[in-house]
DNA sequence: CAGAATCCCAATTGATACTG
DNA sequence: CAGTATCAATTGGGATTCTG
């Protein structure tokens, strides 16, 4: 907790780390989605009603790219029509206290953040 | 701790809170211009040296925003030639604990990111 | 030294239409 | 239903030049 705490965000593997975090959660959609899954597995229709101005296009992308991460898991079911369920993995859910974090810490911190 | 914590990123205070602060601090610079500014005050010149590859806008458009979210302050000593130093507020400090705590969940959870 | 102004390119996002 | 394809609009960032 001392002011003394070394902080080595430079050019250090802590610098890159957050760099590659950031590069992955901090768009426009990428949190909304990974908040909207937290307490339930959603289908793309679903998601897309829950998480307003959302298009297909970012939905369809956003999804994508969480799946590659290993942040979300899709489950297609052979049916007709096709039914699709997203859910957070794990990984995933062990972030979201960190986001809460620092939702807090905006909402002291910054002006018109509350 | 219990998995039954309330998430509430959305809609509410809590997602325009971390929407406002990633605004802030997401983009390409700001983050390494807090890490640079954490032990030590220094001067626009100074900082360029010590981030590679930032440009003189773009460092000067970093600070000039960090500076009037109350991030950063910049102190103008009137001397020839100018000499101009910027230094980390309080607020700002009480923001590293969380990116280091960031940058440790990226080293843990994100492939490639170590 | 510490920047502001200008121009340009690349990446991100959105609107719309179409498909298995 | 769950996407993809295409195109237009916006934004972020870099290179260069100029100035108090």
């Amino acid at each position: 907790m001392s002011d003394g705490d070394d902080v080595c965000l430079i050019r250090g593997d802590q610098g890159r780390a957050l760099r590659a975090l950031l590069d992955r959660i901090a768009d426009k959609w990428t949190l909304l989605v990974i908040a909207t899954l937290h307490d339930r597995r959603l289908r793309f229709t679903e998601l897309q009603r829950r998480i307003p101005g959302v298009s297909q296009r970012m939905l369809s992308r956003t999804l994508a790219h969480l799946t590659r991460d290993d942040l979300v898991t899709r489950t297609s079911y052979p049916e007709v029509p096709p039914r699709v369920e997203y859910e957070l993995t794990p990984t995933a859910r062990t972030l979201l206290p960190h986001a809460v974090a620092l939702a807090d810490w905006s909402r002291h911190h910054i002006p018109d953040a509350e």
